[in-house]
DNA sequence: CAGATGACTCCCA
DNA sequence: CTGGGAGCCATCT
């Protein structure tokens, strides 16, 4: 699993950092986007949890949600079961349907792991299209 | 090979 | 607070 990480696919690679994922936790497109590297945008991110076959299970997609703290709509079935997930592994919801990041945001896999599985984590890329390029860094330790 | 398509995100009105 | 528009890029017609 390890070694071929290095040479996986872009959506393999991040269903890996999903995986690291605790329960209790969750993260966002933009920060899983963020550790898999150059390469992997909140989008791939998001497509990837949309085209998460059966067959690759424990990914515990569902500690993965949009920026706003909220669970994304999708096509699918309804957010209501990724909640009712949620909030079995302890995650809170307030009234609006918003997670509280400083509670049950992740921290991101330690740095160890991220050396084994080679990624590089680039800095948050988001700014990268217009104005200031002061690209906010991800706390990863 | 040329579009079309997203479980996204940011910025601005 | 809400909504629209542009950028994003691996995959899929």
């Amino acid at each position: 699993m390890t070694d071929d990480l290095i040479n996986a696919k872009l959506y393999d690679r991040i269903y890996a950092v999903v995986r690291q994922i605790p329960a209790g936790a969750v993260a966002t497109y933009g920060q899983v986007a963020a550790i898999v590297g150059p390469g992997c945008t909140a989008r791939q991110v998001g497509y990837a949890m949309s085209a998460l076959k059966p067959s690759e299970d424990g990914v515990p997609w569902q500690r993965v949600i949009n920026a706003k703290g909220e669970i994304s709509p999708r096509e699918g079935y309804g957010p209501e079961v990724q909640r009712a997930m949620l909030e079995h592994e302890g995650v809170t919801f307030d009234e609006s349907g918003h997670v509280d990041f400083a509670q049950v945001g992740w921290e991101g896999p330690p740095w160890q792991w991220l050396e084994e599985n080679q990624f590089y984590p680039a800095p948050l890329l988001s700014n990268r299209k217009k104005k200031n390029s002061d690209g906010e860094q991800l706390s990863l330790f």
